[in-house]
DNA sequence: TTGAACTCACTGGTAGGACCACTTAACCGT
DNA sequence: ACGGTTAAGTGGTCCTACCAGTGAGTTCAA
């Protein structure tokens, strides 16, 4: 009797965890800022508390979310996370996980450097440079590492493929203590050298040198873990 | 009084994540097999049934497990699904996404198949060469096209980088419905003459020849896109 | 005997209400 | 002005009942 029964398949779960992804998506929640209360949501849309609770836990699992007990639902938009989580669960040895994501690292990075060269654009530059000013003056540790991830982050979406983006980055923040190490044995400054003549080949739009700076960096930063 | 209030910071929930975590790990519950159903796991470890459940979800979301209503919890182990929706959300658009990993595919797999020529073992070798076996026999196009990732699955499993092995199936298994057109298209017999071609240079570790059959082979099936 | 419909005992999915645990900020007494 | 208390907000957990798919066994008619 009713033809449209069995077509639709929409259930409530997957109503409301698409509800969220568009509102985050359309920009009408951006990053930092929170959703509204569980109770709220589920009332609004005539859910129950679990459906929303069930979408906001995909949610984090996707890293689009950071949910906090007794604070609320964050808007975060990490789309590495789950890569992490992937990674750390597919290599429990440390020591190993940085030597393999060296090795992609190494892979990749360089081949992004060379596409940032010929993309470029004058805006993305200027950001790049004031990463390297401020990672030149920065002496807090933490920082010093978040500004380094940053910067690497920011070649690779000039670069324009967001595929290996997103990969560098998960692989990148794995990194991330091991790097912070680094900076302590030798201080930012090696670093920031490095980040220079990169970012003097990028401006030069000189692929073949950007590449091989980026190596030069790589292989200098990675040497230290053995 | 009680110092080991703070120190311990175990949630139920956490608690049975880290337990099915555990399970499927150890090997007490292959891929393929079912989780107990919710109540039992809930009874049996004293939990109310929404933290199994949530539990059960995170699992989901990290490709652990695929839950179907009215079935179970199956064990598939697929640790590229959470990297295929991340690239699905932030690359909408089928062409554009394709291209992008196209361009990763590229980059890695190359670099995989010469590391794969150097590390390569003898059952290793057997297991190529079966598929390869198979896929030049397969009529059926979804068959072909499984084996086809399959292959390229195994190099990168034989290189010993799961970063970039993961990283690879991902990329692959998204552009899994182009390959059947390409598939279809072309037969198999391109595709299969390809494979031969890499697998005889890992079986002369030759790593510089399985570099270059493997970028030949990429060219080939991705120029069909454009 | 065969086969199609039904029944029933599973499975996960949803609902609503009560309460626990954590955070924050306002409040109040010292 | 300070420090502890309180209260209201958040997510976290529990319980219980019920809805909704699935599949196997049963029944009964052709």
């Amino acid at each position: 009797m009713s033809p449209t029964k069995p077509p639709v398949r929409s259930s409530p779960a997957d109503d409301a965890l698409r509800k969220l992804i568009a509102l985050i998506e359309d920009g009408a929640l951006a990053t930092g800022t929170f959703l509204p209360a569980e109770r709220q949501l589920a009332e609004r849309w005539s859910l129950s508390r679990v459906v929303v609770r069930e979408a906001a836990r995909k949610l984090e699992q996707r890293g689009l979310v950071s949910i906090r007990h007794g604070i609320g639902v964050e808007v975060t938009n990490n789309p590495a996370l789950p890569v992490q989580h992937t990674l750390e669960r597919l290599l429990p040895s440390d020591k190993e996980r940085l030597r393999q994501c060296a090795q992609a690292r190494l892979l990749i990075e360089p081949e992004l450097a060379a596409t940032a060269a010929v993309r470029a654009t004058p805006k993305g530059l200027r950001a790049l440079k004031a990463n390297c000013v401020a990672l030149a003056s920065e002496t807090d540790l933490a920082r010093s590492a978040a500004l380094d991830i940053a910067f690497h982050d920011a070649i690779a979406d000039l670069a324009g493929n967001k595929v290996l983006a997103v990969m560098l980055r998960s692989v990148a923040q794995l990194g991330r203590l091991s790097r912070e190490v680094t900076l302590k044995r030798f201080g930012v400054g090696r670093a920031h050298g490095y980040h220079v003549r990169i970012l003097a080949a990028l401006t030069a739009a000189d692929p073949a040198a950007a590449r091989k700076a980026m190596k030069l960096h790589l292989e200098a930063a990675l040497g230290d873990l053995s």
